[in-house]
DNA sequence: AGCTTTAAATTTGTCGTACATATTTATTAA
DNA sequence: TTAATAAATATGTACGACAAATTTAAAGCT
């Protein structure tokens, strides 16, 4: 019975009508990036609606990054970039976040990341070489103590590697792991005596690879750095359970 | 000198402060999915406010989809959800939207499907299982002229498959692309003579693997799969630009 | 006593007015 | 010509009033 009658009266407020018809001109190129809105006063007139609806309309397309709204001087078409992009992913795995959601991140990351690797060993440039080089270097001469900018670097280690790939929607998809692995960090990466001379030493296998191009030994030392991260979680959390 | 001085005016607006303090409340689970938000009167006394600013407030959260407001019952904390979690990545790329996203789409399915169709094989249960095959026996009775219907069966096989492997964070991840494919739908899964016929003999294989826990064979079939399909988008893509 | 209908209360949606505050533009002074 | 000041512009917040959807309470009917 669904499908036979639906509502006659449309359940959309009006602020959010107009959210949708601004939404709409952005989408549709009308209102392109860095362009000025018009005023308030311009749009209430255009609209033929209270200043209410409109500024309510408005706040939730500015809740939702699509536009940027500033005090006495107006408001504007957001360039909207791939932090925006993974803003309500971050959300949910922020709300949903539990050692089941590690433990596919864990997964996702073994079934991804070597063969990123692989692409980034064919697509890299010399200008992210480089970047992973720092990486790695930053990492060789980073304080035994400073725990906490060990595994920044880690972390950054992969995510070059991913930009390197330069696929955008691997880039994307990738993005929410090194966002949330400053909270997972402490679990993800071990912090045992002598980690961190394995783990250069698996950064530096990877590195040659990507050097020389070779897409195979890259695929294979990622995924072997990625079973050795995995295990070490396992083990650590194993560890904590028996506590 | 960035670091040095920072500004002694908060650039928060009252009603983003308020934004805030709701939101980190839902984050830190005292406000749990499905349950009733206090009233604007009595937010609005609780934060010393006007109703504006808590409306244009709570119009945030709702835009984010936080809350929902319901005219005349009150205001909920809504149960984000994946369809939620991917909303901005869809606005992303319909933002961005080009030929060369496609391109980078295309590759990563290539990356990315058949280790999951891997996982897929060892973790599907039957009823998963019977939901592939249904996408299948669908796709060989639905009537040739029904070129959408078609398309939209292939698009259900992938992602059912992407299903099974149990892992949230890969279906979170390959869920824009089952989003976006209705728009490339056109370009990707050819309209050729005979092409059906073609596809079809590769979802069985796929399913055949599957039916086995059979990772190694899903993995290869998968990936034969996803290079026919990049091949013939290549083709039609040329084709198009020679006309 | 239980169910249905009607009325009242509650809660969010929209409007209009007023004033505050940040930014931009225009005018004046050096 | 440049810097300082004033005026205008544009968004931020508050308040009061009324509209409209939902919920609760009361009245009426069987």
């Amino acid at each position: 019975m669904s499908i036979l009658f639906s509502p006659i009266k449309d359940s959309q407020t009006l602020s959010q009508k107009i959210e949708r018809k601004i939404e709409q001109a952005i989408r549709d190129k009308q209102l392109p990036a860095g362009s000025k809105l018009p005023t308030e006063h311009e749009l209430c007139k255009m609209f033929a609606v209270s200043r209410t609806a409109l500024r309510e309309a408005l706040r939730r397309l500015s809740a939702r990054g699509l536009v940027d709204i500033k005090k006495g001087s107006g408001m504007y078409v957001s360039d909207y970039n791939i932090k925006d992009a993974i803003s309500s992913l971050l959300l949910y795995y922020d709300l949903k976040f539990d050692n089941n959601l590690i433990l596919h991140i864990n997964q996702a990351r073994l079934m991804f990341e070597p063969e990123i690797t692989k692409l980034a060993a064919i697509n890299r440039s010399k200008k992210s070489l480089a970047e992973i080089r720092k990486s790695i270097d930053d990492l060789i001469s980073c304080h035994p103590d400073h725990i906490q900018a060990e595994a920044d670097l880690i972390n950054l280690f992969h995510a070059k590697i991913t930009e390197s790939s330069g696929n955008s929607f691997v880039i994307i998809s990738m993005e929410p792991i090194f966002s949330l692995i400053p909270r997972m960090r402490n679990f993800i990466y071990a912090n045992i005596e002598g980690e961190r001379d394995v783990r250069v030493k698996f950064h530096e296998k990877i590195y040659s690879a990507l050097e020389a191009k070779d897409g195979d030994a890259a695929h294979a030392a990622m995924k072997e750095l990625i079973e050795h991260t995995n295990k070490t979680y396992i083990e650590k959390l194993q560890k904590y359970n028996k506590e």
